[in-house]
DNA sequence: AATCCGTCCAACCGCAATGCA
DNA sequence: TTGCATTGCGGTTGGACGGAT
């Protein structure tokens, strides 16, 4: 979606997710969890390092991520606790249930960081600086929150939600799949043999009865994936 | 209609922290 | 105690998009 798709020196895929790569996570981890996220994506079928697929199912594929709008409240608490914490996003975040310290980041960078700049030249034409302390500053915000940063942030969901946004394609567990897609993963790794150490329990290749008899399992990610 | 420009945010990168043999 | 592997975190990037010109 973002990044120009390339392939990296061990032919691992970067760049935006596809919608198969979201279907293909989503049925691994809520099968199997995230045990290694190293050796996940070899599993799950995925040419994709670990730590990109950890990204993308903390931020943007777990169930429990919150979409949408930050409601004043919430922003409310985001300029309190960065106040108070600074850029310890995951700090905060945890305050914030739903919300992913990426998200959170990104909010602040793009609608709370300017807000409380433009509230600090506003006061400094009447108090000045030297009598005025930071927390003063943000707890200021939350008096003052306009209607210009809930509009874009409006305006970028609308956006979202009209292009894929990864969840759209969780209709994997209102539609049909595709044969391939549970067998892909047994094609795309069948090469491997994973060394005595590993957890061979761990792969799909396992449990090749119930990825290819996946009725069961479709109906337990449909009660997980309600977004 | 075409182009420019600013905003948004998903995803990448590097480093720190933690776990484990 | 040490060193390696893995995970987690925060900063940054850059393409898509929408509004302005």
């Amino acid at each position: 979606m973002v990044r120009t798709p390339c392939c990296d020196k061990n032919g691992l895929k970067k760049g935006s997710w596809t919608q198969e790569e979201d279907k293909k996570l989503i049925a691994y981890v809520t099968r199997y969890g995230h045990w290694n996220w190293r050796l996940l994506p070899k599993y799950a079928g995925l040419a994709r390092c670990g730590k990109s697929c950890r990204l993308r199912w903390l931020n943007y594929l777990r169930p429990d991520v919150k979409r949408g709008n930050f409601s004043d409240e919430e922003e409310e608490t985001i300029v309190r606790l960065h106040g108070k914490l600074g850029n310890r996003w995951s700090t905060i975040a945890a305050e914030l249930p739903g919300r992913t310290d990426n998200e959170i980041k990104n909010h602040w960078h793009t609608v709370l960081k300017k807000r409380f700049q433009q509230n600090s030249i506003g006061k400094e034409a009447v108090i000045s600086e030297s009598s005025e302390t930071l927390s003063e500053n943000y707890s200021d915000l939350n008096t003052t929150s306009d209607t210009s940063g809930s509009a874009s942030a409006a305006a970028a969901t609308a956006t979202n939600d009209e292009s894929y946004d990864g969840l759209s394609g969780l209709d994997a567990y209102t539609e049909p799949l595709s044969v391939d897609f549970w067998t892909e993963p047994y094609l795309v790794d069948n090469s491997y043999v994973p060394p005595e150490s590993e957890p061979v329990y761990f792969s799909p290749m396992y449990e090749v009865e119930i990825w290819n008899q996946n009725e069961l399992f479709l109906q337990e990610c449909e009660g997980l994936f309600q977004w």
